[in-house]
RNA sequence: GCGAGAGUGGCGGAACGGUAGACGCGCUAGACUUAGGAUCUAGUGAGGAAACUCAUGCGGGUUCAAAUCCCGCCUCUCGCACCA
């Protein structure tokens, strides 16, 4: 008998594969498509590990399974190669981006392949190729022309580490998510996109996104949505009593009598215009410190409040009540107008403030649980909702009730109005860094800020010698005199480029459009085929996208739906986040994810080398539920290994004599491809591989081999297990006879009556606890199936001398006498 | 602090409120072998000679029956964190 030879089989399929051109997806088809779509990686230089090999062998999985059942799957591939990851791994090898990208797509590309997986690599794509990025910077002069994207002089998170400004979203606890330095504040002129006017909808239509719940929350935290009233309170400057209107954001209308002073962001604006003379300078100083201050410092919850009274008062207009007006950096200057109304009565932040700085505390809310000590003071903030005490005419309100009337009171009076507040702020798209998209802007003395026409797209980054960020604040770029200097396109004066650079994101947030027809000339997207393809049905990735990457791709698509050229308004459907695969790491002596860095990191190279791809593909999914964490244990693989050499055995062993058809092994057949099915439509890729292990231990048993097993029951398996072991099924297939692919067949069906069977076995338990056990037909009557197990001998031991209070007969499930 | 998820053998992990520990790793014994780190067979939660008892983070509860449902804790992981 030919023993399972792997590396062999393995070989002669991806060849056959490739030459017939067997994973090309067909522009078009009657069939129904399927879109599966992985998240596609940067191309970094250290290759693929075990973890990686994770999401990708669970999407071919799936994809594969899809093509059974008879839907046109499209999966392609690509490469994410513009960025940051990118460039500081080309800066730390000393290598030219350009090339160093180059070598690590080539090095990749090699490792993707040993997955076996059914990439159309036709459609592979690549975000730093001219032809591609051309359209990335189409798609930013859309937003241009539509106002969503504008440049603005604000303070934004610089990276020291990285030399380039960041986006909100790419600052983890303080921290450049990179490279881990310490971000710092820094003024300087941007290219925003206006992600905030998207908002509500990125907000509002997660709802029927088939997400995981998890990133749905993350989602909707990170949008911030609150609602609350804008209120006008007048101030007077100390400086020459000059008067300003100064709107505060609160949640909490109903506490407005009980605001004793206000607080404003040391950035706002105000602040200059209103301090008294003596104060000036501790502002200044204040002003200073906490700009110096980091934010992750700044915004540390334990840290104590500290503040300046700039001896100005603001008017409440509630109550025309005169408060004094602080700055403290508790307030933030970017979120809702910088300035806030501090009730310390019912808010814990403005309470710690005042217990301070001896400000006073006014109760506007009562209830009977706000925590007070035995005088009757309040110990700390009462922030729930309660009855409306020292209000005016809003006294005796609810909370509720109060909140809409003093708006409205408000509104009518002009001094206040309801709003909305987000946490989200828009995105900052400028790089001061080589390896991106050119911004396509151009700047003309006469003519201003002039967007590159789009029959000039597009604007190529060009090939320099030097590409290290200068840290200056500008872009490598500006040192290149033929890349900087060139001629207004609408006035034909000397003219300058922009020269910063889009960030790593932008090349992502559309990419999903391109596959359908990714050699496409004419337009980003072949309109007829992203009509057919879109939206992706499944995308399987990492959670660490979870904001940046998805929040942006459903932006884009948001705006290109808003400007007519597609027809949805949310890219993907259904999100499949895999769990991380973590090892022991020797340097901690922790289980951590595993990463290069850690020193924990399995290579696949070798493992495919001794057990084949279709063991470790096996192995992969088995090593535990997929959305789920999970542990790499070295000697795993083995289990999978062995299950595919004795499954090899007792096919090669029944090939040349399949029995008939026998009754048993029909129904064991049914009852497999329903738990199969089940459990593959449920994503539980790892008890779907236990069932094809549990099928093979009941083949394996010499009394089923003896008495013959039927060529279909085979087929149906190897049909099912393709999707997993693809090489190893496609062998064993031809071995039977086929000429055609096996993934030219279609899904197996399931009969339920066939799985029912006739007799079932029922556990039999005294007072809940296991004593016996009988074998009945199903349709016994409840009467015999208890006489049945009163005669039980180990269950007449335990009824000796008792009386039974009460029987449980659950058919076909169990019985349970009470004594 | 807030929010979400998870705690089951030596290990990874299974279990629609109904036989806890499927499947696999490892381990033990045996078979075949010059050999076995290949393969096959049997066993493998703990205690006990056995009958049996005890076991799903801890403590309560509901139920004939709880890993599963409810209440209160503990631990770990992840996310958010002065957002007014």
């Amino acid at each position: 008998m030919i023993p399972y030879d792997h590396k062999k089989i393995e070989r002669k399929w991806r060849k056959i594969w490739e030459d017939r051109e067997a994973h090309k997806t067909p522009q078009i088809s009657d069939k129904s498509k399927y879109y599966c779509l992985d998240m596609f990686p940067y191309p970094s230089g250290s290759g693929l590990h075990v973890g990686h090999w994770r999401g990708y062998v669970l999407s071919d999985v799936w994809a594969r399974y899809k093509k059974l059942q008879g839907y046109n799957v499209l999966h392609p591939m690509g490469w994410d190669s513009f960025g940051l990851p990118a460039e500081n791994d080309a800066i730390k090898k000393g290598i030219h981006p350009k090339i160093n990208t180059q070598r690590n797509i080539q090095n990749m590309k090699r490792q993707l392949k040993e997955i076996g997986a059914m990439y159309d690599w036709s459609r592979e794509i690549n975000t730093s190729d001219p032809r591609y990025y051309k359209w990335t910077q189409w798609i930013f002069l859309q937003m241009y022309k539509r106002g969503l994207a504008y440049k603005k002089l604000m303070p934004i998170n610089w990276c020291p580490g990285c030399k380039t400004g960041l986006a909100n979203e790419e600052v983890i606890e303080g921290k450049c998510e990179r490279c881990g330095s310490r971000v710092v504040k820094k003024d300087m002129e941007q290219w925003m996109l206006r992600i905030t006017e998207y908002a509500d909808s990125l907000l509002y239509d997660l709802k029927n996104l088939d997400w995981p719940e998890k990133v749905k929350v993350m989602q909707v935290n990170w949008i911030g949505r609150s609602e609350g009233t804008e209120v006008i309170f007048k101030v007077i400057s100390s400086k020459d009593s000059r008067e300003y209107n100064l709107p505060v954001f609160t949640t909490r209308p109903d506490t407005l009598f009980g605001a004793t002073y206000v607080v404003l962001s040391p950035e706002h604006e105000i602040v200059q215009k209103i301090v008294s003379s003596p104060k000036e300078r501790e502002v200044f100083e204040y002003i200073k410190h906490s700009k110096e201050t980091p934010e992750i410092e700044r915004v540390s919850v334990e840290r104590e409040k500290t503040g300046v009274f700039t001896e100005a008062y603001a008017i409440n207009p509630v109550n025309n009540e005169k408060i004094p007006v602080w700055i403290s950096d508790y307030v933030l200057i970017s979120y809702g107008t910088g300035a806030i109304m501090a009730v310390p009565a019912h808010d814990e932040r403005d309470f710690e403030f005042a217990k301070k700085f001896c400000l006073p505390v006014r109760e506007v809310i009562y209830h009977k649980d706000s925590p007070r000590d035995k005088k009757g003071n309040l110990i700390k903030a009462y922030t729930g909702e309660g009855r409306l005490i020292n209000s005016g005419e809003f006294s005796g309100l609810s909370s509720e009730e109060a909140r809409e009337k003093i708006t409205q009171w408000l509104t009518k009076k002009g001094l206040g109005k309801k709003t909305v507040s987000y946490k989200l702020r828009d995105w900052v798209f400028s790089r001061q860094r080589y390896w991106g998209e050119p911004i396509p802007i151009v700047y003309c003395p006469k003519c201003g800020e002039v967007p590159v026409p789009e029959k000039d797209l597009p604007v190529r980054l060009p090939e320099v010698e030097r590409y290290k960020p200068t840290g200056t604040g500008k872009s490598p770029l500006e040192n290149i005199p033929e890349f900087v200097n060139t001629i207004c396109p609408t006035c034909g004066s000397p003219a300058r480029r922009e020269t910063d650079t889009m960030p790593q994101w932008a090349g992502s947030c559309w990419y999903f459009l391109r596959y359908p027809n990714p050699h496409f000339q004419e337009f980003p997207f072949d309109k007829e085929a992203v009509r057919y393809w879109l939206p992706v049905d499944a995308y399987i990735g990492g959670i660490e996208h979870a904001i940046l990457h998805l929040l942006y791709a459903r932006f884009f698509t948001k705006v290109l739906y808003d400007l007519g050229y597609i027809e949805f308004n949310e890219p993907f459907k259904r999100l499949f986040n895999q769990g991380m695969v973590c090892r022991r790491s020797e340097k901690s002596g922790k289980v951590e994810k595993m990463s290069k860095s850690k020193g924990n990191v399995v290579n696949p190279d070798e493992l495919v080398k001794k057990y084949g791809t279709d063991a470790l593909r096996l192995y992969e999914l088995f090593i535990g539920p997929p959305e789920a964490d999970c542990e790499w244990t070295d000697r795993g693989i083995e289990g999978t290994y062995r299950f595919l050499k004795r499954m090899w055995d007792i096919v090669l062993k029944l090939k040349d004599n399949f029995g008939k058809e026998r009754e048993t092994i029909v129904k064991r057949r049914h009852r497999l491809i329903y738990d199969i099915t089940q459990r593959i439509e449920n994503f539980k890729f790892n008890t779907a591989i236990s069932g094809f292990m549990e099928f093979i231990n009941f083949l394996s048993k010499d009394e089923v081999l003896d008495k013959g097993v039927d060529k279909e029951t085979i087929e149906d398996l190897l049909i099912m297990l393709s999707p997993f072991a693809p090489h190893f099924c496609e062998e064993l297939w031809e071995i039977l006879g086929h000429s055609r692919s096996i993934f030219e067949e279609s899904w197996p069906k399931y009969d339920l009556k066939l799985i029912e069977s006739d007799m079932v076995s029922i556990p039999v338990q005294i007072n809940g606890k296991l004593r016996g056990e009988l074998r009945l037909r199903k349709d016994t009557s409840e009467q015999e199936a208890i006489e049945k197990a009163k005669s039980l001998g180990k269950v007449k031991k335990y009824l000796e001398g008792k009386e039974i209070k009460k029987v449980i007969f659950v058919p076909g499930k169990i019985i349970n006498l009470v004594v």
